[in-house]
DNA sequence: TGTATGATTGGCT
DNA sequence: GCCAATCATACAT
């Protein structure tokens, strides 16, 4: 058995986004039977941020973003898929993680039934298939990772992950604030990891 | 009340 | 590489 990671709880989380972002390289989420070894994501920082949903203020959908970190922050993509952040930072301000890649290495058997046919790697490869396979809807909107009875679980990693296999650059369809396809580089993965997503850049605007 | 848009994916050319 | 699917949200009217 492999060993396994300290449990986190809301301080692991809190402070720079960024160094949130990093330090979850490597962490399993756990949802019921299901774990996720996370190697992709990105952060999103709110009034900093025009890539983020809260760079506008607090919305209804992104309320939960500017509350006390350890929430999962869920909302729908495109109409059709849902995509997963982790609230982070400090409550009253906006941060978030979203979940962009994973490997499967618990709950296989579950997995194989929420998504039949589909190939190993391409099982959380991208941020809607990442809440697909963890079986995350709209309806896991505010609930919490973090606490006694918590429905989710979030474990740091059982080894460190070295500076040395960790990547950077743009994040994935969104423009930055140069208008010029300009982007944060934000997205963070470990290197060589056959479950990190492809990268595509941003819708370019006309201009 | 109407409408443009998107932190994507999967299928087709 | 290109494009449709599909709907909540945000914002204009």
């Amino acid at each position: 058995m492999r060993a396994r990671g300290r449990r986190w709880g809301r301080a692991d989380l809190t402070g720079d986004p960024l160094l949130v972002a990093r330090a979850l390289l490597g962490a399993y989420v756990v949802a019921g039977p299901v774990r996720l070894r996370l190697t992709e994501v990105e952060a999103y920082w709110g009034s900093k941020d025009p890539g983020s949903h809260g760079y506008r203020g607090m919305t209804p959908r992104t309320e939960v973003m500017f509350g006390p970190p350890g929430h999962l922050y869920v909302y729908r993509s495109y109409g059709i898929h849902w995509c997963a952040n982790i609230v982070c930072g400090t409550a009253g301000e906006c941060a978030a993680v979203l979940l962009r890649a994973g490997e499967v290495v618990a709950g296989h058997d579950v997995v194989a039934e929420r998504r039949p046919g589909v190939p190993v790697r391409d099982l959380a490869r991208g941020p809607g298939r990442l809440t697909k396979t963890l079986g995350l809807v709209g309806e896991d909107d505010g609930a919490s990772l973090v606490g006694r009875g918590a429905p989710f679980a979030l474990y740091g990693p059982p080894e460190p992950v070295p500076d040395t296999i960790v990547r950077t650059g743009p994040r994935v369809g969104v423009s930055g604030p140069g208008g010029d396809g300009e982007t944060y580089p934000w997205r963070m993965w470990i290197d060589g990891e056959p479950s990190v997503s492809v990268y595509r850049p941003g819708k370019v605007r006309r201009g």
